[in-house]
DNA sequence: AAACTCTGTGTAAGTGCTTACATTTCACAA
DNA sequence: TTGTGAAATGTAAGCACTTACACAGAGTTT
């Protein structure tokens, strides 16, 4: 069931036919009317290929994540998805995994696909505050399409970013856990990406205005995983610790799991603050005070970006953020 | 850049080009890999929309489940779209809810996409065991190409289904709540899926070996994030409860909570188990004992199927495979 | 009544690829 | 030297759509 068996149908031609599935004004309102009936009829489904082809895209956008297990991104993905469909766009997936070479090879590949926008979720795709080469595959393919880039920064033509202002963020916590009393705060982190950097920059910036001398051994990096986070602590955390700021929830974890071996109370003795607010926040006992990364928000964001392009409008190529501190269990303030 | 372009640069007919392109034998290694070598200079890829048309398809495969926020789903989306990958297929996500109408929808429109295969993930896409006309849109889908159920079972024509045996790994579980003293073991559900009622069905039996007699009271009822279900059943809860069987994880950390409010000693006084073994069960304090339901074992057994299926091979219309149990801190065995 | 709009519809030329079929080329046997 | 068949390449007809341009017919204007 093609076109051409509608036009047949209806007694029009193939173009009538052509106009009335892209509802152009030329046709008149009978004619409209008599067609779609037909169409109905015989359930026909205008062929994407050919459609793609005419008309140069598909109404697909391209989704490129590290990984969509990770439940930061699963929500991403899930709200981008979801929203964009509702504006009739379908969604290509790609998890390119950290790897520089899988992420250039991920975006290069989705390009192909004619997407009418990209998004890039995570800060991994930025590797140095994008402005290095690194991330000039990024600038490359925002020469095809628009590229989004949530929770990250990337400077460049047509790139817009949307992100969570980590270093503030970061620094406002650091700062009440100063507030507490607490004088030896761990960072913890585990990999090093731009929002890493940031988050530990806006540590050292915290720890600075109040005085307190930069240590080394407490910028601590432990492995991904809960259980090896707290073997990695129990093997190396340094005995005087009184609070630990860790970059994301999982870490965060961990280091609730090594104070309980250890027998170190917390919130009495150690204070924990995590990032993400994700569900395993309100899992532990007690509760994990965490940081709330507006991941809905930067993605709502993003999405109003591109709709203004849409309508051959301006976007704002950075959005900044504030995250949330949720405080719960972990901390005493 | 076209294929005629290519064909022009090369000095051969576009015929030659596309049979490089698919790598065809009918082509010398001579001309091959003059075109091949004019194809980089001039980074030529060919038009999916096109490549579509010509072809009727392009390489890709759909993914529907109900919503990727969840850890479930996403670890299988994760699963399925890398492995696909590494055979050249793209993935077109589609996250349907689970009110029938969106579910219907959601395969109706990524079918139009010209998916090779469509995989479904949950047992929502079953609405009665597979059997009554609720799934009958599936059973359309499958007239078109493969559908691949994950988790869920729905009989039909080129319908390919891997399932973890809810009932018997259920039942086994329960087994060991009785043996370990419990009698009064509160059935916690959720959502009433195909696979929410195997699990009930794996309960019952379970219950019955043992002749404790039925109770409906122990059918409990809850509403869906954490905190609701503390709520629930610090309202409702049957005070002679000392064994939880929780049809996912959630409702179990739901239940760990409602225990600690009370003042319940997990597993002294109470056992907990949950279900799917995701992250969350190991946040907890205790740690969740969990029922790791083999996602990606499922996943596996799909892509196998298909793959064997493109071999013009036969596939099994089933695969079960049996649960197992994690044994943590929240019961005592 | 002729000239002129305007609206609605059709014609036909793309869009970039695949592939059945036709044709050329070439090695080798007769 | 010619003939033969296989291997390599080209030609052209799809594939299902969009859209610039052409044109017909109904009103309007003069």
């Amino acid at each position: 069931m093609n076109i051409y068996d509608i036009a047949e149908l209806a007694g029009v031609s193939i173009a009538t036919v052509s106009r009335v599935v892209n509802d152009s004004p030329l046709v008149s309102d009978k004619t409209k009317a008599r067609v779609r009936k037909v169409m109905e009829e015989n359930n026909y489904v205008p062929n994407v290929f050919a459609r793609g082809l005419g008309l140069g895209t598909m109404k697909t956008i391209g989704i490129v994540c590290p990984d969509v297990s990770d439940a930061y991104m699963a929500k991403a993905v899930a709200y981008l998805e979801k929203n964009f469909r509702e504006y009739g766009y379908d969604s290509i997936l790609q998890c390119s995994g950290r790897e520089y070479e899988d992420m250039r090879a991920a975006v290069a590949n989705i390009l192909n696909k004619k997407i009418d926008a990209l998004f890039l979720i995570g800060s991994c795709y930025c590797v140095d505050g994008g402005d290095t080469a690194a991330a000039d595959y990024v600038r490359e393919a925002a020469k095809q399409v628009p590229v989004f880039v949530i929770n990250g920064s990337i400077s460049g033509d047509n790139i817009y970013c949307a992100l969570c202002d980590d270093r503030e963020t970061t620094a406002q916590a650091v700062r009440e856990l100063i507030r507490e009393g607490r004088r030896n705060i761990l960072f913890l982190h585990h990999s090093d990406t731009f929002s890493a950097r940031q988050k530990r920059s806006g540590y050292l910036s915290a720890l600075a205005e109040a005085g307190i001398p930069e240590n080394d051994n407490l910028l601590f990096h432990a492995r991904e995983d809960i259980e090896s986070v707290k073997q990695d602590l129990l093997a190396q955390c340094p005995p005087e610790v009184d609070g630990i700021f860790a970059t994301n929830d999982r870490l965060a974890v961990g280091a609730l799991k090594f104070a309980r071996e250890t027998g170190i109370r917390v919130p009495e003795e150690l204070s924990i603050i995590g990032y993400d607010d994700s569900e395993l926040a309100i899992c532990c006992q007690p509760e994990l005070t965490s940081i709330d990364s507006m991941g809905e928000t930067l993605c709502r964001t993003s999405i109003d970006s591109m709709l203004r392009l849409l309508r051959g409008r301006k976007a704002s190529p950075i959005t900044y953020t504030k995250g949330t501190l949720r405080r719960r269990g972990t901390t005493r303030f």
